[in-house]
DNA sequence: GGGAATCTTGCAATCGTTTGCAAATGATCC
DNA sequence: GGATCATTTGCAAACGATTGCAAGATTCCC
């Protein structure tokens, strides 16, 4: 059976040089001619490459990344804010993983995954990067920490952030333009008959914020009251009893509500129908980022739709570039906003 | 300011061979110093450590890894079935994910993630390990690889597997007990009345298999008529059609359904309103996973628990143990009823 | 057949860190 | 002060693959 040939094998010829003494022929040369370089002869190459297959043969990445000062590797880092356990469950971030793991495989590249809490070292980012392990690196969400982004950005090319744009930024940046997806929300909920619109979620993280100022921009255009912004936490159980003390408090005098994530207006959903509030008849509700349960809850959820796929796709894309040594601008993607039933 | 020093001067003293220049010392005292050698002299390490703090100074560990024959990197490989795109979405892998994150962190290792499909090269698993950049790989899900994940245990001991056990086998797994979760769902659709059971998902996977193998033992020793399955895929959006059909003609000829996932139930769910059956009183039924959407249905959802952080524990403590030398064997972890509203 | 031009190959240095061995330094004791 | 012993250090050889350079082998042309 090959698989057992392969294996009693395997020990007897782990390096190149192994190989190259079955081949007889020089290591430099079974270098070459795994490498594809068109500089060794046809006759050999192909002797080598059934050698390589027949003992299954794979280059030591450790030793080849160490020569060519490149591994093949992108770093992908997800800082975590203050609120440690804050997106282990959030399917944002881990479905734009899925997605970034299969364009990088696309293109070549592994992915090493690291989740770092900034407050407990500051070194957070400088080390991985400094770490010689990664070719470059992609960091997913800024969370709190933009202005050690920029710093690092500063020093380094090599890397692409997952976040929110401002004017000026130093960092390379994609995501979509929140702000806008706020107006979105907000217009459609006032399109619909709202006049108190409330806003549920933390305003601190620069996303959110964003999501935040474009619904009050609307709401000052319309000559409407303010935003009310109800803050939460993200992790679902205590997002839930803020939520309904949030309502229990407010819920009679604002007849729409938007949800920084589907997941935090799904929880609304509950708690609304728990206090007896109709959706969308007595408040309307708009959720943002349209995940799977956004159609999944009843009513379905009217949300804002960023495009998962596009974003990371962009991310690749932009930082292959830059290792490419290209300077690239920020990329900002446009929201969609989905009707169904909730507003 | 420090962070601008930091970048300066960080061209100059890449290697460890400019740090020992610069401490008056050899390379090789360098290395044991920063290892925390205890051959050093006191002194000479703690100058040798504010040298390397000042000028933020990392080993590389590409050199280190080569050298010493260990990276510590554990690879995190998660093989996709035919249904290519089958697990993007599927949350409780992305979960799993999140805490084998944590765990690994811990422990002081980074991860490397890969996603292959094993239909388009056999050869998945041998590449990754033998690409010598992981000291260990942990495999999520035995897909349809069950006897290729056999033969390269055969020949490599620092692997684990997330999985259903079966006797006998030879690969090292953590994993629930699905058909005894299977027989816990069954029971309760049993006790709260249900005759005829319907079990929606793919009894392909063998973790499915279990579950509705469980189901059917339950079904049988109480005398009832067999469990009936009701094939789907995963990804919700075909699923979500193929449900549809499925209770479309048996609808009105069960009274319990069992879902291989909460995802399953959830869109069970929705289908079953859209068809004017109510649950529980028309049909019970039970999930798997108890994932946040469970929480979060109109009725919540009773499910079977698998107790994800405790599995991810499970497999990097006994990956862990292995890579020291140790024999493992497989765990098996008890699933647990969570009985909430719709059985 | 001789010489130039082109292909192939081997040699050896290199990437940056670790570590066995031996030399150097310092401490200790009589 | 000298012999003994324990600490610290430096030296140099690894780890396994890549690559500039130069030598050896072929081919080609007149």
């Amino acid at each position: 059976m090959a698989a057992g040939e392969d294996r009693t094998t395997r020990s007897t010829v782990r390096t190149i040089t192994d190989l190259a003494r079955l081949a007889g022929v020089s290591p430099g040369t079974v270098s070459r001619a795994l490498a594809g370089k068109s500089l060794v002869n046809t006759r050999t190459r192909e002797k080598i490459e059934a050698l390589a297959r027949e003992h299954g043969f794979r280059p030591n990445q450790m030793a080849s990344g160490l020569r060519r000062q490149k591994t093949g590797v992108i770093g992908v880092v997800i800082p975590l804010g203050h609120d440690t356990r804050q997106q282990i469950s959030d399917s944002f971030f881990m479905t734009l993983l899925g997605f970034l793991a299969d364009e990088l495989t696309t293109h070549g590249y592994d992915l090493m995954l690291r989740r770092v809490v900034p407050g407990d070292d500051a070194d957070w980012l400088d080390r991985f990067i400094g770490s010689g392990m990664i070719d470059g690196v992609i960091v997913i969400g800024q969370s709190d920490q933009f202005e050690r982004i920029e710093e690092v950005a500063d020093g380094y090319r090599s890397m692409v952030v997952w976040g929110n744009h401002q004017e000026g930024q130093r960092h390379c940046v994609v995501g979509t333009d929140n702000r806008l997806g706020g107006r979105l929300a907000a217009e459609r909920l006032i399109a619909g008959g709202a006049r108190r619109i409330a806003f549920v979620g933390d305003t601190g993280p620069m996303e959110f914020a964003a999501r935040f100022a474009g619904a009050q921009d609307v709401a000052v255009r319309m000559g409407l009251p303010e935003v009310l912004p109800l803050a939460t936490h993200l992790s679902p159980d205590r997002a839930s009893e803020e939520i309904a003390g949030h309502l229990a408090r407010h819920g009679r005098q604002i007849d729409g509500i938007f949800a920084a994530t589907d997941t935090l207006a799904a929880l609304c959903l509950t708690q609304l129908r728990a206090q007896g509030l109709r959706v969308p008849d007595d408040v309307k509700l708009v959720g943002f980022d349209d995940l799977p349960i956004a159609r999944q809850t009843i009513p379905p959820l009217t949300t804002v739709r960023q495009d998962i796929a596009a974003g990371a796709r962009g991310l690749v894309d932009l930082l292959l570039r830059r290792l490419g040594g290209e300077t690239t601008e920020s990329l900002v993607l446009p929201p969609e906003l989905v009707v169904r039933e909730t507003a």
